[in-house]
DNA sequence: TTTTTGCCGATTGTAGACAATTTCAGGCAA
DNA sequence: TTGCCTGAAATTGTCTACAATCGGCAAAAA
């Protein structure tokens, strides 16, 4: 599956090398990644042409993958006008926050009931490393990690849908423009609140644990929302605060 | 612009229905309905031919159609083998429970804070409809205002994303053979638990709310697996039975 | 000016054609 | 019988062509 990478210069790289795969899969994990990682800006209109032309293949597979990023909530397509990249709006945020809380409280539940020692070692072992970020001020790695480590936990946690639905909503939420990497941001806080979450889970009682959790991803939607309108607030929108803490108190 | 006033209310209706759908979005939601209605059974494959004949329209819409399902997890593409309808197993049906368990635990508390006097009415009126439909044995119809009892709860929790997703959970769910309309089954358990759950939610309680929808859907994924691997029995797989339990009890 | 109307280019919606792959029946040898 | 080739039929993957629709611009009307 690697071999082959050499003789193949021709097209985009990534597309000659996989008619193993479908085309419709390779676009569609491409333009994900585009769409994640801001090149495709939210808001952005996705013209059929120009990006089949782009990624070397024709307007049929690309159209597919469009309807599997629509249903996966990254873009939204209009009829006879095309398909843009998703812009979620605060008010969305705050609910993918209140739903993952949720979520990542069944998580703590579960692992305070099953979690093994090897498993305990490892995060752990990513807690450790996120702090070292912290001393680095390296904003970067430790959102890297961080995003890893709520991954991870979901995934022990061994409900697979849960892990499949997780996964989709932290893609949305990268959508949530203003989130992004970014300054500096609360790093520390943050830190702090993985220790005892793993804390909680070591000790076994699920109630705990679930709360850990529950609340961690509560202060963090609190955080993201307060980040996010202070940086509105420099653009001078400031009616919107009122309404958007409304929104995130609820 | 002069004559169409008088038509325009008539005509509106329709216009935007065209407008808003394409043959994507027709045949999507066709097909939806097929396999949710067991007219496409599970594990049935999808000729696209066959079906796009069967439709009147060309394999292009219909393909897009097939990757929404597909995104949607109602059916599963093979490159080169085909589509075909999803078998939900029995491992797969626990952990959506589980999981919607969790979503409905949120539900309860958003409700009993939140809920108005009206819309507490509103569910009161529909519990009632249950049990009327218990003692007309009819469990066709109880089967249906469950359904629509536990939607309208969780779109009244004000969270779309929650909605958005516990519906696709629920189609998924629809795949688990066995679940299906069925025999008389155990509509007096669930029926009083109903009650409980209104109770709980207009005493206010978030907690006692939570837990009571919480206790509900896993009472629930307990008796439908309990079902399941009673029809199971009959086909004499005696040993798969140990092993849903297991799962069951997780 | 301001609004309206009609046209044109650009883009999307759908269909059909061709290429690649899988499936399966039939024959042949062990 | 069993196993394995082989090749034709069926089916899927991809591309290209054509039709339908939209947005913008300029000319005409108010």
């Amino acid at each position: 599956m690697k071999a082959e990478v050499a003789s193949t210069i021709t097209a985009h790289p990534t597309i000659a090398l996989l008619q193993s795969s479908s085309l419709v899969n390779v676009v569609h994990g491409e333009l994900e990644k585009m769409i994640l990682s801001g090149t495709l800006a939210p808001g952005e209109k996705l013209t059929e042409l120009t990006l089949a032309a782009k990624l070397g293949v024709s307007r049929g597979p690309l159209r597919e993958a469009f309807r599997m990023l629509e249903e996966a909530g990254l873009v939204k397509i209009t009829k006879n006008r095309g398909v843009f990249v998703r812009d979620i709006a605060v008010d969305e945020a705050i609910e993918i926050f209140d739903l993952r809380a949720a979520m990542d409280e069944l998580v703590g539940r579960r692992l305070a009931e099953n979690i093994t020692g090897p498993q305990l070692k490892e995060i752990r072992g990513m807690v450790d490393a996120m702090e070292r970020t912290v001393k680095d001020k390296d904003a970067y790695h430790y959102h890297l990690l961080n995003l890893k480590f709520h991954d991870r936990l979901v995934e022990l946690a061994g409900n697979r849908k849960l892990t499949e639905i997780y996964r989709k909503l932290i893609k949305e939420l990268s959508l949530f423009r203003r989130l992004n990497l970014e300054d500096g941001w609360l790093m520390p806080i943050s830190a702090t609140e993985h220790r005892q979450i793993v804390k909680a889970i070591a000790s076994g009682d699920a109630d705990i644990a679930g709360k850990a959790m529950f609340d961690h991803v509560m202060d963090s939607k609190e955080r993201t929302i307060e980040h996010n309108f202070r940086r509105q607030a420099k653009a001078g929108a400031t009616t919107a605060m009122d309404h958007a803490r409304k929104l995130a108190s609820r």
